[in-house]
This record gives structure tokens, C-alpha cells and sequence, in this order.
DNA sequence: AAAAACATGTAAGCTGTTACATGATTGG
DNA sequence: CCAATCATGTAACAGCTTACATGTTTTT
């Protein structure tokens, strides 16, 4: 007997599991959402997500039910199922590692924007201190480099490796100031 | 006769082909690239690499020479070609688009870095005013989103979306620092 | 009536990921 | 001589992109 893998095979399955946990919703919702929100960054496509939510509903990390299944236009609503709960639980408290800082903030960011409904605070915090921490190491590296790129005497260069440093110091006092805001309250 | 494609594929054969541009490298060379220096944000593998190499020979916008072809450990050394120059001039001169600023702004950035030894001046700071207004314009869109988000309720969120905020905020502010510095010189 | 939005999907083709394979050269 | 680094690749697999297909309901 095969067991389905129990948890989301992409980065896309755990956006979507993370959105339908908050509120569940049909794949038109999901596609209305990274077509109209600030999720369109996670850039995606009909013919992505709905392939993706078949994926996740059958491993049964979601659950889809027909609304209006008489009517000529039925409706999917997806929502998730407690092994959903449980993969996304484990993937919002996994260690923040110095690979996804380096290659994955994006997904960073949407494991700290989908946390919320899923782990208490002290997991949050964690997860921000973590993520300070990873970037604040890091930017030395990158001043390291923008000495070299410097004296190669490259200004393209030097100036795109100045926003990116820009870029990753402005995300860790972001990182700090949340972790203010949510030791508060 | 089928002509091949007169440019890359793929954004992994623009990044490719412009750093074989500024310097003739060799695969492995550029795995090292994407290894060891903040090019690593633009992960890629051998397994990836070496078959870009290929395409992009295969559509002759790169040339392989193969050093020490007697040695039994050769090393096959890439250059541009003039069509792969050209390629890349088309590639760095295009408009920058709305979408791009939202889905896709490390290529943007990518983009910018190469170019310096592809365009003058005029057209890198084109590429940077028109940059910098569709962030400014973006912003805007943005900051609209905030005030639903922050009404919804929604600490995670809200968060998340004010650190999109800031990134897409100081980006504008260094190309519009980066215009000043290219109007110098 | 027409257009736009609702709603779900499929198929071809290509690319990236991961893991593996092979062997040479250099430094300790 | 052993380990690390140099150097190039292949193969299986799964996923995404793009384009297409289909029909309904609501708005103008």
C-alpha cells in the first residue's frame, strides 16, 4: 500500500494549503488572489493551481465540497483537513536556514504572513529572531563582496549589489521592529 | 530549415549568457559563480547549467572552445557571440513593465547589473526612470491593500505586507540614487 | 444583445531539481 | 595516499507556462 507524501510537494501547494486554512475557498477565489492582491507577486496560473489543489486534495491535506452541485455551474470550496493543519504547522515552525535567506525570502515572507493562524506567538518570535539573525550574518557577506565588485570598478555591478544590501538591511530591522510589535500586545 | 530560436529560453539562459558576455567562462566557472558569490540569490545547479550551456550553443549564442583538448580533463571555455551580443542588447534595452515590478524584480535587478557592459548611459538611465516611477506607481497600489489588510485585522498580514512595503519603497529610492550617480561621471 | 466576469479544467512542451556517474589534479 | 577540488555531464521525475476549451451568470 503507497501512502500519498503527507505534506505539499511545492513551494505553490503550501501557498495554496496555507490561503484555504485561513479561508476556504475554490480554485476561482485562489486565482482571483494572485491576480488581484499583493500575492500576485507569488506569481501563478490557472493551470497551475488547479492541478495543485487536485495534488493536495488527494493526499487529503484538503477537502473539497461541491456547492450548487445541481446547478450548472457548481463551485469547489476547498478548506483544509487536520493533516493539512498539521503540514502547515510544521513548515510555519521549521528552523529559518541560511539557504532560504540567501535564495528564498520570498517564501520566508509568506511563511511569516500565513503563520499567524497557526502557531502561537513565541513560535512567531522565533521565527523573526531567526530570520534577524540569518540576515544580519549574511549582510556581512555581502559587504564583503561590494569591496570586491568596488575596487573591480564595475558601477552596475556595485550599485545592484548596494540594493541588495539595502534590500536584506532594511528586511532585518523590518524583522526586529515585528518582533517588538508582537512582544507587546 | 528550421532556423533555432534567435534568443534564450529561459531567464537562467539571459543570466547565462550575459556573465559568459562580461567573461568568457567555462561550466564550471559559472557554477562557482552561483555557489559562492550573491549571484547565489539566482539559484541554480549543474544540472541545470550545463544544458543551458548547450541550448545556447545549440542556438549559436555562445561559442565553446575546449582547452587543453589533448589533457584528459578538459575545459570548455564560452564566449558570446555576436548574435548572443545582440540578444542581450534587445534583452536589456526592453521597457520595464508593471508586471515585471511585481513578479519579477530580481530579473529586473539582474538585468541592470549586465547591462553595464551592453548599453551607454542614455538607456541605463532610461531603464532606471522607468523603474523607479512603476515602483512609485506600485506603491500606491500597495498602500491601498494596506488599510484592508490592517481594517481585516490581520497582525501577520499586515506585517508582511508593510515589508513589501519598505522593500519596494527604498528600491525606488536607490534607482533614483543610482540615476544621480550614472548623470555624473 | 453583447461583453465581462464566473468557474473549471486539459494538453504539449520545456525546464529545473535531485541524484548519480566519472575521472583528473592538487594539497596536506 | 587520501581528501578535496576541478570538471563535465546524464537521467528520472515532477511541475510550471502557455494556450486552449467549455459553458454559465451577471452587468451594461
Amino acid at each position: 500500500m503507497v501512502k500519498p507524501a503527507d505534506r505539499p510537494s511545492t513551494p505553490l501547494g503550501y501557498a495554496l494549503l496555507g490561503l484555504v486554512h485561513r479561508q476556504p475557498s475554490s480554485g476561482y477565489d485562489l486565482c482571483r488572489l494572485f491576480e488581484t492582491t499583493p500575492m500576485a507577486h507569488y506569481s501563478s496560473s490557472p493551470g497551475a493551481i488547479y492541478p495543485a489543489l487536485r495534488r493536495l486534495e488527494k493526499q487529503e491535506l484538503i477537502t473539497g465540497e461541491t456547492e450548487k452541485a445541481d446547478s450548472l455551474r457548481p463551485r469547489r470550496v476547498y478548506r483544509s483537513t487536520s493533516a493539512g493543519e498539521a503540514a502547515l504547522r510544521e513548515w510555519a515552525s521549521a528552523r529559518v536556514t541560511r539557504d532560504e535567506v540567501v535564495r528564498d525570502l520570498d517564501m520566508l515572507m509568506l511563511r511569516f504572513a500565513l503563520m499567524g493562524a497557526l502557531v502561537d506567538r513565541a513560535a512567531a518570535r522565533r521565527f523573526l529572531e531567526e530570520l534577524a539573525g540569518e540576515l544580519e550574518d549574511y549582510l556581512g557577506e555581502l559587504e564583503g563582496h561590494l569591496e570586491k565588485v568596488a575596487a573591480a570598478g564595475d558601477p552596475h555591478g556595485r550599485l545592484a549589489l548596494e540594493s541588495g544590501i539595502e534590500q536584506h538591511r532594511v528586511l532585518a530591522r523590518w524583522a526586529r521592529r515585528a518582533l517588538g510589535e508582537l512582544g507587546e500586545a
